[in-house]
DNA sequence: TAACAGTGGAACGGACCGTTCCGCTCTGCT
DNA sequence: AGCAGAGCGGAACGGTCCGTTCCACTGTTA
């Protein structure tokens, strides 16, 4: 194990420190699938005792608090690579759909109203909204978005994808794809659409999950 | 039973009568919005205490299953009706747009898992089956429905739509309208159209949720 | 070898919830 | 008129579940 002198750590310092990683990958595949599933069972599947986790955070909501933040920074990255691509529609496409395989959706939206944000995240989310509304506009400047689309149908459509659950997990992630192909036909511009029904979602309209309750 | 001429029936038997009715709809509510909400909370909407509950349904189980099955009878009777509607395209949106605005989908897949369902049910939900394929059948017949949509398709939609919410109901309502019009809008046949990702959902794979859990 | 960071997991205390039970009211029948 | 009991409200009970704490132990570091 330990290689002596200097920088690689070797015996319980270096399993501490794989420890680290081991935890935050159970936590999110657990809360992934159950928001409300017990912190036992995170511990279980990182195949650490529960000590393991307290030393890192302060209890549960400390480490829900974290990967939501953790999922906010990955949409947040995902719109910042998008914005690079040069087509306006891949651009568009190609964020939604790295954000649905990556189901930051059920990392973000759903772990909300488990835990007290901090003010960092307010910022971040903020962040996150213009980045999604700056690809909105150029998804709409390209001409293959239908006009009557607005930004905060990336709500609903990411609401609809996160919504595709299946006990396999490639399976999921196949069944997501199919669903947001339809779903992103269906955004696409057509000559004699109807318009779509309806006030249009609004801002503060999905955010009420942020407000706690349970 | 009915002892008095054929008046209707006043007092105490009265008022039982009408609890059946208003205990229905509280569960209905209660357990639309949180298919695990206690018990009580039931009986709290419906303004009656514990007791009446029990009077009528040996326990939990039986009630969530009773609701199931409701949910299932109004699926196959709105695919009836709409199987009546002479034009094909309309009778499948038609129906669609009446299971989602009933939210049937959370009534019965949602509630699905949390009782041993009856042989009845077995066979109710099979009549769905056939008759969705019907309706599928027909829209495909009609020309309007992109080919390599398939009937389980309806599951992935379903999902979609009753994922959309927030507290107003009527605002729900809207919501899911327009996302089942985005839904509705992507599964039209377009010429020129990308075939849809993946292995299309196929019989079993959503049905996992009907084997007991939690 | 002494001190201790790191850990596993039992144990604790509290919240929650389905179900039961008891006492009350008011009805419908005799 | 009077009584048996249907119908009911809600407290109480027993059980489960879960977050957190606590302690004994182990390998490492100084």
């Amino acid at each position: 194990m330990s290689t002596t002198s200097g920088k690689t750590l070797g015996g319980r310092r270096a399993q501490a420190a794989r420890n680290d990683e081991v935890i935050l990958e159970a936590a999110r595949a657990v809360f992934l699938d159950d928001p409300k599933a017990p912190i036992a069972a995170v511990a279980e599947r990182a195949g650490v005792g529960i000590s393991a986790l307290y030393r890192r955070y302060a209890g549960k909501e400390d480490l829900l608090r974290q990967l939501c933040h953790d999922g906010l920074r990955r949409y947040v990255a995902e719109a910042e690579t998008a914005l690079d691509e040069p087509d306006d529609w891949a651009a568009f496409t190609g964020f939604l759909t790295r954000v649905v395989d990556a189901d930051v959706h059920s990392l973000t939206v759903h772990l909300a109203g488990t835990f007290t944000p901090t003010e960092e995240m307010g910022r971040d989310a903020m962040r996150a909204g213009e980045l999604a509304t700056a690809l909105v506009d150029r998804a709409h400047a390209s001409g293959r978005l239908r006009s009557d689309a607005v930004v905060h149908d990336l709500g609903l459509l990411l609401e609809a994808c996160a919504a595709v659950r299946v006990p396999d997990p490639e399976r999921t992630r196949q069944l997501r794809r199919r669903q947001l192909a339809v779903l992103l036909a269906g955004l696409s511009s057509v000559p004699d659409a109807d318009p779509l029904p309806g006030p249009p979602p609004a801002a503060g309209e999905f955010d009420w999950r942020w407000r706690r309750r349970e």
